[in-house]
DNA sequence: TTTGACTCCGGACTAAGATACGGAATGTAT
DNA sequence: ATACATTCCGTATCTTAGTCCGGAGTCAAA
């Protein structure tokens, strides 16, 4: 029986792979709870639990759930009534939402790339397809002769 | 002949399809410039060029650029010495930029359709296999009894 | 002429997810 | 015992792209 490894936050962040910053900061979000003190003072000591835990937070940032939703998880985990139907939802849930981001990129991707496909690639910007594509058909803003000077307005 | 048609600001707002801070905005980051107010005091207006600048900077966000990238495709517009392919060069640089979002997007789906379809998707939480790959395998934090109080911590 | 709508302006605030800072306390190695 | 590393704690800062606020000025219509 191997007695519980206890970590420094320092040692905690090392094994969880965070920043020691990183604990904090969701100490104070409530992802994770602090330890306490030990009495007569010295340094908290982080359970294997907590390290643990903020795997399971990476994790599922990894898989696109914000912090936010990373603690539903988290609450979802800690409830005994939850069923996994629950935890399926929200797992559908984020898919559906990823797909959205896929076909968004997707989208822009294409658009891109028929830009590219017709541009020249050389000579003189008024043969650039994609600033024309970019302009609704403009001229320069503020006079061509002092446009450059208007990225930094006076 | 049609003379350039000025707006107020609320106007070139409704006309770019932005809101009037959004302008000021702008203004503020240097990406348009502020027009002088008239003599005798009034309101600024907006010349046709600030709204086509304005649709120029939507429509690059729509394709992924950022405003600090947005501005070095305006300065670029403004340089005579530019070339094609120099916006080209950007452009595909953008597009794979938008491919590595996409790969990373896919793999994220793939992890999760993968989790989905091997849950059961009801009964115990720990038949979930989601929550199991989220877990390192841990046991719950804060020792079951008071995980729920974990999230808002005394 | 009064009301209502709009502009002007500087500054504060938002979301998300951290990261950095500064000073005091504490722990550890030499 | 002394130097160096860590911890602790609150607070501030960062990034991106805006949004909101309050008070004062201005404009246009009834």
């Amino acid at each position: 029986m191997t007695q519980a490894p206890l970590s420094t936050i320092g040692n905690a962040a090392k094994r969880a792979g965070v920043g020691v910053e990183t604990i904090r900061f969701y100490e104070r979000q409530g992802l994770i709870c602090q330890p306490s003190k030990p009495m007569g003072g010295g340094f908290r000591s982080y359970p294997e639990e907590t390290i643990e835990r903020i795997r399971f937070i990476r994790q599922a940032q990894e898989l696109g759930f914000s912090l936010r939703e990373v603690k539903e998880l988290l609450e979802l985990r800690a409830d005994p009534d939850t069923d996994a139907a629950d935890v399926r939802v929200r797992a559908t849930a984020k898919l559906a939402d990823v797909d959205k981001k896929v076909q968004r990129l997707l989208h822009i991707r294409q658009a891109l790339e028929a830009l590219i496909q017709s541009c020249p690639g050389q000579g003189d910007l008024s043969c650039c397809t994609i600033m024309d594509a970019l302009d609704g058909h403009s001229g320069n803003e503020c006079r061509k002769d002092d446009a450059r000077s208007c990225t930094e307005p006076s």
